[in-house]
DNA sequence: CTAATTCGTTAGCTTCGCTAACTATATTGG
DNA sequence: CCAATATAGTTAGCGAAGCTAACGAATTAG
């Protein structure tokens, strides 16, 4: 939503927590535009960088860490998996789970330019200065901390 | 995607993009779990919210403003519309505009409480200190702004 | 050895986002 | 003044993400 607020809420607490709301809003649907690119949406791009740099997991860890419930995963997986980014094995310990694994594709798609999405908000970012930068890196690290101690 | 990154990406811009996108994604699930509480999507509350405080407009406008296509927008309307939070009514000057208004019920339910959605996470961030919250905030202002002077 | 738990999947629902195509109203040009 | 064009909103139809409920397979407990 806008910046244009004729009378802000009385808790200032709310407020903030209202604007974030937005922010995160519009900078995904921003994003989104740029899927077309590579291909890659949102959901499945943030779980192949978790499966890149987290080694291989169970589904069900890594629906946990992506904060996700398990059949969400196992879609979004499948996805990846028919894309050829990454690989379901069975894992020889406890035949109910599974390890998923990328590919060295799933890995080149990461690294090349870190996905057109990215590319698009990484660009923006570079036009910061130094200081801006470091706001934002800031905050991300505070933000993250809050969302992951909600109750 | 956890904070966890085995090697960080070489530039330094593309790491904080992509922890931006990660956080926005995070943020918006956690969120998400809020909604039975109200019976309010996000993009639902986002579109609310700026009928709310930004008076009666077009379609047209509102979808602009929240960096949707029409068809979107008609189908958010229609939605608050059908809530009773909101209402069409026909522009006199224009008869192919209409002008969105919302109801006492829909500036009811932002007032009170500023929605559910938005209250687990205004009560994560009454429990940071002042200046957290200030950096929350700065962060949110430059963000908002790199968003919108994407090209 | 049965019973209970855990893991992943399937099925089915709602919502959001888009493009393409349509209707209705306004505007403009000959 | 009327035909042609442009604009506003809607409808239809698609793909994707999220959820819960229910289920099969494998493991652990009693």
């Amino acid at each position: 939503m806008p910046a244009r607020r004729a009378r802000p809420p009385a808790d200032p607490a709310e407020e903030l927590a209202d604007r974030l709301h937005s922010t995160a809003i519009h900078l995904l649907r921003r994003l989104r535009r740029e899927d077309s690119a590579i291909g890659l949406t949102a959901p499945r791009l943030s779980a192949l960088s978790v499966v890149v740099f987290a080694g291989p997991l169970a589904l069900g860890e890594l629906a946990a860490a992506e904060q996700v419930r398990p059949p969400t995963m196992t879609r979004l997986v499948t996805a990846l998996e028919g894309l050829g980014l990454v690989v379901r094995r069975s894992d020889p310990e406890d035949g109910r789970q599974i390890r998923i694994q990328a590919t060295p594709s799933g890995r080149a798609v990461l690294a090349r330019g870190r996905a057109r999405r990215i590319e698009a908000l990484a660009g923006a970012v570079r036009a910061l200065d130094a200081r801006e930068r470091a706001l934002l890196a800031d905050a991300t690290d505070l933000l993250d901390r809050v969302i992951r101690e909600m109750p």
